[in-house]
DNA sequence: ATAAATTTGTGCGTATGTATC
DNA sequence: GGATACATACGCACAAATTTA
C-alpha cells in the first residue's frame, strides 16, 4: 500500500497542479503561478517544477509562453481533431445521408471522422468505443446497439461524459438522460402512418417492426395509440417484429420478411394493409406480394418509413413518412463542434417532426 | 538563413539519434548507446541528452528500461492503429459494400477506419489525404478522385509510399504504378455487356457512362472494343458521358440522366438497347423510359453493371454484370494488413473478373 | 551469494539566452 | 532599460534496477 502511494516530487507538484487549478477556479487560458512561484511553494528546485509542468504540458492541459508564464488549457492545438461515429448499420440506406451529414460538417471544422460499425452488437460496440476513446477522440456521434433492451452499453456513455466529452446518441434517447440526442418523433410517427391508413376506411391493419430497436418500439407505441383512439381492437396476428440477426445478411433479411408476409396472408382475416417499419421492409414486402399474385395498393395498401430513395422510385412509389437523414447528421455534428468551442458539455435535445408522405400505395376502402 | 539552421543542442542530439539508428542500423528491439555515451560523445551533460531521449520517448521512437538501457521500437504500442480509407462518394450503392468488407478485416485486426468522403474532388481528396498523414494513419486505401484525367493527386500517394506505408488503390490503376491495386477488369465488363447485346441481335446500341472516372472510360472501351470485333460502327449519338458535378443530389443526376435518355429517344433511328455505367443509371435510365410510354425490354433493352441490390429487385429485374463489392474491400484490407505486418510494402495487383448476370431486361431481336 | 559496474530515474543549484511587458 | 518568465544548458549527487565479475 504504501509503494502505491509513494510518488516522486514532480509527480506531486503535477497533481497539486491540477488541485490548484479546480481549487482557484482557473479559467481556460488563465496564467498559473511561475515557475519560481511554484518552486519555493513545493520547497523543490525550479528543475522539478518543469518537470511536473513537462508533462502537464504533454496531457494539453497547460500551454507555455516563452517571457509571459504557463497557462490553463484552450489552446487551439488541443485535442486529436477526431471524431467518432459508431452506426448500427452500414447497409442502412439512412446511413449514407446521416454519415454525409456530419461527414460535411466536421470536414469544414478540419474534424476527421473514426467510423465504427457495431452491427447492433453490444459487445462489438463496446469494443469499439474503447479503441476510439484510446485514440483520444475528441466526441462520439452513436447509434446505439440494441437501444431497446435493458443490458446496453449506457455505463460506457457516462464514462465518456466523465471524460468531459461530448456524446451524441442518434435516433435514440435514454430514461434518465444526461445526453445529447438528435431524434425523430416515432410515436408521433408512428402514429400518423396508422392513423392515415383508418382514415382511408382500413381497420384490419398488420405493422411489422424492428424490435431490438428503440425507434422501432416507438412507431409500434405510434401505432397502438392510433389504433386506440380510433377504438379498434389490436389483433396479435397482424403484428410481427425481426430482430436484427436476422438483418445480417439480405438473404436472411428478405427471407424472414416473406415469412412473416406469408404468416400475416394466411391469417383470417388477412390484413387490408401493413405499416412496416422502414422503407426496406416495405420494398421487400411490395416484391413477395407481387410474387404472389398480389397488387398494391389494389389487394394489400402498404406505407414505409423514411421516405427514401427506394420509394420515390415511379415503379414502386410506396407512401412513407419522412425522415431528417442528413440534416439529423448535420445537427449532431454542429453539437459536437459547439460543445467543443465552448469547452462546455451543454445536453442538446434535437426533436425532428415526421411528415407523410403520399404516393399511391395506399386504397381508399368503403 | 542562418536563424532558420539554429537548433538547440537537443534537437540537434535528438536528429543525431535517429541518424545513427538509420547508419548504425538498429534493428527494433536493438539497444542504443547509453545516457552517458551520448553525452561524452556530443560534449554536452546527461540532462541534455536525456530532454532530446525524452522527445524520441514521446515520438514513440524509444522505451526505455531502468537499469538496461534504452532501446530503439519494437514495443507493442507502436503504430497509429488507424487506416484511412478515402471514397469519392458515401453514397454509391456499392460503397456500403465495400466499406463492410474493409470495416470487417480491420476491426478484427484491432485497427479503426478513419473515413474520408472526397466527392471526386482533387483538392478536398488532398486535403483529406494530408489531414490523415497527421493523424499519423498506418496505411490508405483509397477511390482516386478524377482517376481519368492527369492532375489527379498521384504526387500525394507517391509521397505516402515514400513514408514507407502502404496504399492501395481501389477501382483505378496508373500507367507506372507502384501502388498496390483491387480492380474489376472493366473493360472485359463492358464488353461482356456489349457482346451480349450484340449476341442478341442489336446493333443500335447506345452507352452513357460516367468520364471522370476510370472504370467508366475502361468500360466505354470494352463496348467499343465489342463494336469494332463485331464490325458495327461507332454512332456519336449513341455515345453519352455525364460528370460526378451532375451526381452531387439525387435532383441534379435525374437530370442530366433524363436528358441523355431523351437525346437518345429523339435521335433518328433511336437505339434498341442501352449500356448503362452502373445500376443506378440504369434504374434511372428505365425510371425515365417508363413515364415516357416505353417499357422493358420490349421497346428498349437494358443492361447495368455491379450487380447491386437495385436490379436484384423483381420488378425491375435488369441484367448486369457482377462486382465482387464486399469482397474488393476485404482484400484491400487484406492487403494493407499483411504490408503492415510484414513491415515490407510489396506491390499486390487483384483483378477480379466480372460476369454476366442475366435478368429479363434485353430483348432477343430478329 | 555478494560486490561492483552500468544504466536509467529523480533531484538540486546555477548560469545564460530570449521574449514580453 | 529593467523586471519578469520561460528556454536551454551544465555539473553534481544519489536512488533504483539490472548485469556482470
Amino acid at each position: 500500500m504504501d509503494q502505491e502511494s509513494y510518488l516522486p516530487k514532480y509527480l506531486k507538484i503535477k497533481k497539486d497542479i491540477k488541485k490548484l487549478i479546480k481549487k482557484h477556479k482557473i479559467k481556460p487560458g488563465e496564467k498559473i503561478p511561475s515557475e519560481y512561484e511554484l518552486a519555493k511553494k513545493h520547497d523543490v528546485s525550479r528543475h522539478t517544477v518543469r518537470k511536473a509542468l513537462d508533462l502537464l504540458l504533454q496531457e494539453g492541459l497547460l500551454y507555455k509562453e516563452q517571457g509571459i508564464g504557463t497557462f490553463y488549457g484552450g489552446k487551439p492545438d488541443n485535442g486529436s481533431k477526431m471524431v467518432g461515429f459508431v452506426s448500427i448499420s452500414v447497409h442502412d440506406y439512412i446511413f449514407s445521408d446521416i454519415l454525409t451529414g456530419i461527414d460535411d460538417i466536421l470536414h469544414e471544422a478540419g474534424y476527421q471522422l473514426l467510423l465504427g460499425n457495431s452491427k447492433d452488437n453490444i459487445a462489438r460496440e463496446a469494443e469499439i468505443i474503447n479503441n476510439m476513446l484510446e485514440r483520444d477522440i475528441d466526441g462520439l456521434i452513436i447509434e446505439p446497439a440494441k437501444s431497446s433492451y435493458e443490458d446496453n452499453n449506457t455505463d460506457i456513455f457516462y464514462k465518456i461524459r466523465e471524460k468531459n466529452r461530448p456524446i451524441i446518441i442518434l435516433d435514440s434517447s435514454f430514461s434518465n438522460d444526461s445526453f445529447s440526442y438528435v431524434v425523430v418523433d416515432d410515436v408521433k410517427g408512428g402514429e400518423a402512418a396508422t392513423s392515415y391508413l383508418i382514415a382511408n376506411g382500413h381497420k384490419r391493419i398488420a405493422i411489422i417492426y424492428k424490435d431490438s430497436h428503440l425507434p422501432g418500439r416507438q412507431r409500434f407505441l405510434g401505432y397502438k395509440r392510433a389504433m386506440k383512439d380510433a377504438g379498434i381492437p389490436l389483433v396479435s396476428g397482424y403484428i410481427k417484429s425481426y430482430h436484427f440477426s436476422e438483418l445480417e445478411t439480405p438473404d436472411k433479411f428478405s427471407d424472414a420478411i416473406n415469412k412473416i408476409v406469408d404468416s400475416l396472408l394466411s391469417y383470417e382475416p388477412s390484413p387490408t394493409a401493413i405499416f412496416c417499419f422502414n422503407d426496406q421492409v416495405a420494398v421487400e414486402v411490395k416484391e413477395h406480394l407481387n410474387l404472389t399474385g398480389k397488387s398494391i395498393p389494389d389487394d394489400i395498401s402498404l406505407i414505409g418509413y423514411d421516405d427514401s430513395k427506394l420509394v420515390k422510385l415511379n415503379n414502386i412509389g410506396i407512401t412513407s413518412i419522412s425522415h431528417p437523414k442528413k440534416l439529423a447528421g448535420e445537427k449532431a455534428a454542429e453539437i459536437i463542434l459547439k460543445n467543443l468551442q465552448e469547452d462546455d458539455i451543454s445536453s442538446e435535445k434535437i426533436i425532428f417532426e415526421p411528415e407523410l408522405v403520399k404516393r399511391n400505395s395506399v386504397k381508399k376502402l368503403n
